[in-house]
DNA sequence: AATAGTGGTAACCATAAAGTAACTAATGGC
DNA sequence: GCCATTAGTTACTTTATGGTTACCACTATT
């Protein structure tokens, strides 16, 4: 009777890294909230090919992994800033190794700007 | 009019990072396979929940990526042996700080064992 | 003659993730 | 009275991803 784990503590506590972090979107997140809050509106238009429904899930996410801080306050129209936990900040310097070993390891490819699927197509990255 | 990319060289290329290794399977392939070479029935049975599909499918990717090399031995019974190539070397030492990363920012989780997926439910990970 | 062993592939199905469009609450400004 | 504004939510549809089972090729062994 097979195994039904991997058993491997590095492995899994990589595996539960990308849990976390390793999707479409939260990388980008993360990232865009690196030099400080940042309104939801806000998030929105730096990344205008997340769908707002998209978007509010991948934050409450980020919020229950306990790396987003959310601050909503009481105005009209509502306003809610989100900023990096501690834990979220622990993690800037690996998600800056993640992007520079692209650059290294893709030296032909320029990361000018880059679309986030199109049409439903892949690719997900695709230079303009 | 609305932008339909990402304006932000350093997300872009995180992005296009994510792109390669960001699922599920692919960063514990790489990390299985930074001890050397290694046979597709073993990476599948050290990966017991992974099927032979997407296993399959996972490391063809890779090596479209440049991050496998495929050996195939004309033998009988078949022989492909898998390793990295130095874009993936370059790429271990960032695994190795997420998974760090996962250890120091969960302390209370213990990573000796982990389920990936069981019926289809997340957690995909799970201690056991 | 049947079986085991390896690294797959093909057809088909189930689930998860993401997208779209319309809608809401509460207030200020016109 | 009407519209704009913001941060969502809801219902519904589409796309992507993963899983299951059966099958193949070729040889050695029983």
């Amino acid at each position: 009777m097979a195994r039904k784990f991997i058993d491997n503590p590095n492995a899994c506590s990589l595996v539960h890294t990308m849990n976390i972090i390793g999707n479409k979107w939260k990388p980008i997140i993360l990232y865009l909230l690196s030099n400080g809050s940042m309104r939801f509106g806000m998030l929105n238009a730096l990344i205008p090919t997340i769908s707002k429904k998209v978007l509010t899930n991948q934050l409450k996410e980020l919020e229950n992994d306990g790396l987003l801080l959310r601050q909503s306050f009481a105005e009209i129209p509502p306003r809610v800033e989100y900023s990096l936990t501690e834990k979220a900040i622990g993690l800037l310097p690996v998600l800056r190794m993640l992007s520079d070993w692209a650059n290294e390891a893709y030296p032909e490819m320029e990361f000018e700007q880059c679309r986030i699927i199109e049409n439903g197509k892949k690719p997900a990255y695709n230079n303009v």
